[in-house]
DNA sequence: CATAACCTTTGAGTTAAGTTGATGGTCAAG
DNA sequence: CTTGACCATCAACTTAACTCAAAGGTTATG
């Protein structure tokens, strides 16, 4: 098979899968006589396989080190504990993504529970202090004072409080 | 205050700072007659809010959209769209992850599962065909035929099934 | 006035996982 | 024998969010 038929198979590009050899995650190719490099069979099962293990978390670092050299012979035991760490650097990150939702969540209704009597800039204030969960001082300077913040300037127009 | 001082206060580097500044999430800031930087206090909030708002998932391009000319002047609807877009971008990350760590459990439970009477091969072969959703055939060649697989180099020694 | 500890700018380096482009060889068809 | 579709290598570019180094100005202290 050659490289163009390989990345048909695997749905990757040619210069994907070079780049993959160079990686280190292919064995060294078989070459024809003209240079080209030639594939079994075999190289479409383990295309698929580092693509699986791409999504699911594993960086190509990762699955260079638990590949093995032969589709038979794992490395059961570091397979197994590479799997391990995997699942509870998951499972971490769904903590975190959990209390970054929940975090945004209050805010949104901290922001929208805007009490009628209050201003734009003390309701800002009011949330500016719950988000940095700590006392945020009324500025002591006209607005034009506040020199800080930049450039942006693709802000749509409308400002409310 | 110097650059210095602000990056004590807020535990970020002089450099950093510098780079949000280039980055355009901080105005224009003032400067001594020396050239020095000057910050009004303002400017540890204006840090504090970027990092918090790093920590939530937002990139430097969306904080620097959102962020107003003035602390007190939010274009709240754009606010609290991009806010709602990022908890759907989480709740959307949690799936996936959700789905991932299943997936991976799954290989776990099934690699360990591996039936007394096959061999290594064939508990590959049989795990295999489950991570890749379909049949994976045997070899026909000899394992050491199998030419993909390379460099890698740095698995430690115990191959088993 | 020397030295340390600040500050300045500019440009390049870092990481991951590739992509893109330049330049050139190979091969089948017409 | 030329055209087009392949293939090869190599270096440079991409994105994000910074860091680091070089080269030099400023300020406080002894």
């Amino acid at each position: 098979m050659t490289i163009g038929e390989l990345a048909q198979r695997t749905g990757l590009t040619n210069s994907r899968i070079r780049f993959y050899e160079s990686a280190g995650l292919l064995k060294t190719v078989d070459r024809r006589p003209n240079g080209y490099r030639t594939y079994p069979p075999e190289a479409v099962l383990v295309l698929e396989l580092i693509t699986t293990a791409q999504k699911a978390g594993f960086s190509l670092d990762e699955i260079r080190t638990l590949l093995p050299s032969d589709l038979g012979q794992w490395n059961h035991d570091a397979l197994i504990e590479a799997l391990r760490r995997k699942v509870a650097d998951i499972a971490a990150l769904q903590t975190r993504l959990k209390q970054s939702k929940a975090q945004l969540v209050a805010l949104i209704r901290d922001i929208e529970a805007k009490p009628d009597d209050i201003d734009c800039a003390a309701n800002a204030r009011r949330v500016l202090s719950h988000v940095l969960g700590k006392e945020v001082e009324r500025p002591t300077l006209a607005a034009g004072d506040v020199k800080l913040l930049g450039k942006a300037s693709r802000r749509r127009a409308t400002k409310t409080g």
